[in-house]
DNA sequence: CGTTAGCTTGAAATCTGTCAATGATTGTGG
DNA sequence: CCACAATCATTGACAGATTTCAAGCTAACG
């Protein structure tokens, strides 16, 4: 059993992933793909701060970056389509990291207030950014378990595995590979290693025949053998878990 | 200015940390002071999990600890007194961290129901329980940050600086000192650092003089020259920044 | 007064970072 | 369509921060 398949949903594929939070009917999906978005477009490296709209990211991928007064700067997590960009317009506290394009990036984006409306008539709306709110939240703090219990191997094996689940989720991989558009600066910069270590690093998984890369794709060659080694388990990664006890992995 | 003063509020202590939000008035604090509380004990070294419960720490210090499948476990949160133990209440997302008491701790405690019905009649509790959580997320965020980017002593001194911003809000800090009741091989866990580091560490920044130590109680001998070591900014420990241009630093 | 948990210290091992140079790939303008 | 530039990947040698191991020390506590 595939806990990431894709379920036909009723609505545009960017809202996939509140549609996966199981608690939206088809209304709601309606109420979303009628909300007036506006299409933004953002360039590969730049930033783009959504300040208080509801910004959804619709194809490419970015982080959220945290500048802090020292110069000092990382990114806190990894934002791809499907997600949300920006949680400001739900706590209203402004003092978060900012969008940062890794890629070219399509955003769709509306008003707080307009998402407020919505909210109101539409409740489960809410629980689902609610929803996804933390498990963006569980998912930094498993960035945490990762720098500071893991080695640079599994941490770059638990960052695939992660990245596999979520983009699978989004109807985004075929057959175990897909589209990764990273350098290797950029995974070192959010796994906390250098450059050179993340280019050693996937070497050794490549040499374990584990993954393959050709130029931008990857594949993903023993995803078991992947997670084993990255002591990767989808808990953090899934919405509304009801019945922990089930089964954690994958068929 | 100093940022973090202690300021005059209608309720008892342990919602010191919602009414510095800002965002509540007498009427909210009245409302929550008066719903229902129950007072929990949970002893040193054990766990306990909130549920869906709203529970806020009355004294002593906990974190928020993820257990993975691999055996790998991690502190992710600090948990003083006056925060929300656990966000699932709100986010009602149930694979979180479980709280773990590091020292006696003693909880309150109010079903999901109870405080379902007091945030309908007091959006404004709601809100700031929302502001509460984002500063919850960007203090992890901060951790990520200080585990990618800072040396062992930086990072020391940044939890250091962070700690007694968070007491000193709960007027838990008496001129520059405070109770600091964590074993270093807890520290460790939190920062990534291993027990017999920490101690190095600690004992270079008591050879520096910016910190003194006598038993339990700690204190910061020079609070400006830490914060200057660690790169340490307050801006992601504070609710709603609303003019984010203002001074960064305490006086 | 013994026991236990926590703190301190030293030496050796190791992972990861830095530096520097060389290939490979991609995109672009002529 | 090719040549050039720029970015990215790769490689090797070396340095350094932090971990681990092991042992003694201290202090709190029953």
């Amino acid at each position: 059993m595939d806990h990431a398949r894709v379920v036909s949903e009723p609505g545009p594929a960017i809202f996939r992933r509140l549609w996966g939070t199981g608690l939206l009917d088809a209304g709601d999906m309606h109420a979303l793909a009628h909300l007036g978005w506006e299409r933004r477009e953002v360039k590969a490296r730049n930033p783009f701060d959504p300040g208080e709209n509801l910004c959804i990211l619709s194809s490419g991928f970015g982080f959220r970056q945290r500048n802090t007064a020292g110069g000092v700067h990382s990114f806190v997590s990894l934002i791809v389509p499907g997600d949300i960009c920006s949680y400001v317009f739900v706590t209203g506290n402004a003092s978060q990291p900012v969008f940062s394009a890794a890629t070219p990036c399509m955003l769709m984006q509306a008003p707080l207030q307009t998402v407020s409306l919505l909210c109101e008539k539409h409740p489960n709306i809410l629980a689902a950014i609610l929803s996804n709110l933390a498990v963006d939240k569980s998912t930094t703090e498993e960035l945490v378990t990762s720098l500071g219990c893991r080695t640079a191997l599994e941490r770059v094996a638990h960052f695939l595995c992660e990245v596999e689940f979520r983009l699978r989720r989004m109807g985004l991989v075929d057959n175990m590979q897909f589209q990764f558009q990273l350098t290797q600066a950029e995974i070192g910069e959010y796994l906390a290693l250098s450059a050179v270590h993340v280019n050693r690093t996937l070497q050794e998984l490549r040499r374990r025949e584990l993954i393959r890369t050709q130029g931008a794709r990857i594949s993903l060659l023993d995803r078991d053998e992947l997670q084993k080694l990255a002591g990767f388990s989808l808990d953090y990664l899934q919405d509304r878990v009801q019945h922990r006890a089930a089964a954690r992995f994958d068929a």
